[in-house]
DNA sequence: TGACATAATTTAACAGTGTTAATGATTTTG
DNA sequence: CAAAATCATTAACACTGTTAAATTATGTCA
């Protein structure tokens, strides 16, 4: 039973309920009985407010970005930093969220591959991506990064930053040195290569 | 039922016919009662052969390791090339492979998270990472890579290449531009960064 | 050959999964 | 009050991984 009682419509409840489960106890642990039982209701009440298993976590993701929207406007409309540092802040931003969550950053990352990306809330990974590419340019625009396809740099950016993501959560008993330093080198690296 | 005779003792029929349910319908479809009945056994006969499923799928990732071993350990012993472009022909054809089999790839780098990698045959994966590092202190010696710390170097070189399988097997309906260019350019990017 | 031991395989079952159709209860509306 | 719409449940289907116990087949030794 949930005693968040803050919560009134039955629909977060189910989302709040399988958070739970899954950041608790991952995401094998996410069954609709379970979450049904946690809630207090019968499995077969989910299906009233979701279509199924997989749009309940379609809509956890959703949530676990657009927690983290502000945060990524605010990098976006930083005019105290550099275009340099406010495309390094967005990046680190988002490997910090990824490390602090690799439960949840696999999910969104893995289980929508074939799925409509663009559909549902999920198009807040476009809004990233948006994000990602205008730090790019004004980048370009000072000189930081040379002139070219501005989509081929910022995907350039993306895979550098999502490898870094990828890797540190799927693999973490891997032999990295300090993962600061890999991190941080990492991202000097590819800026430097795109100059 | 299988008619690949040339198949002799049951343990290779069911890694053969669970690489076919893999290959041909995803890992979804991947069951031991469905692999059972594909070689005409009971579900339970699995059990003495291998331990559980999760089992099954760690031998299917080790064979498709062992596959490409050799390609990999030829570039190795490439002569005939630069140190630069061995090492380019090394992440081109992780790239590839990847590729070529998404469903597998994913396969051997979420499944086998917390797992314990070096057991089993995963280590072919360390032996993967060998070949980039020794050939990452090529490219030192020969000055196209600045002197330092050689892990670290080859981890970026890593995190990199991985990016790119994950992020173009995972979300292959995104916008990317021209894949092949997408490849040689971050691939360039990150040599050019480590210069 | 017959008796025994060992190996190979199966049957039956447990406990769980996502999901659906049909049914009941409850509240809202006319 | 009665009809209609909403909310929730029970029962069931067709699966899943896995285990213990029973059965069948195979080989060994006297």
């Amino acid at each position: 039973m949930n005693n968040n009682s803050d919560i009134t419509n039955v629909k977060e409840m189910i989302l709040q309920a399988a958070k739970e489960l899954f950041l608790q106890q991952g995401i094998n642990s996410v069954s609709m009985r379970k979450i049904a039982k946690k809630i207090g209701y019968s499995p077969t009440t989910l299906y009233i407010y979701y279509s199924n298993k997989q749009d309940i976590l379609k809509h956890l993701a959703r949530d676990y970005f657009s927690n983290y929207s502000k945060d990524y406007e605010a990098i976006l409309a930083n005019t105290n930093h550099s275009s340099v540092d406010n495309l390094l802040d967005f990046m680190n931003l988002y490997i910090n969220r990824a490390l602090e969550n690799p439960g949840m950053y696999k999910l969104m990352t893995t289980l929508f591959a074939e799925t409509d990306n663009e559909h549902l809330g999920i198009s807040n990974a476009g809004r990233g991506y948006e994000i990602l590419k205008t730090l790019t340019s004004r980048c370009i625009e000072d000189g930081e990064i040379s002139e070219g396809n501005v989509d081929l740099k910022a995907q350039i950016l993306w895979v550098n930053t999502h490898g870094l993501c990828s890797l540190l959560t799927n693999r973490p008993s891997f032999h990295w040195g300090e993962v600061k330093l890999l991190i941080d080198s990492s991202l000097s690296t590819i800026i430097k290569g795109l100059k």
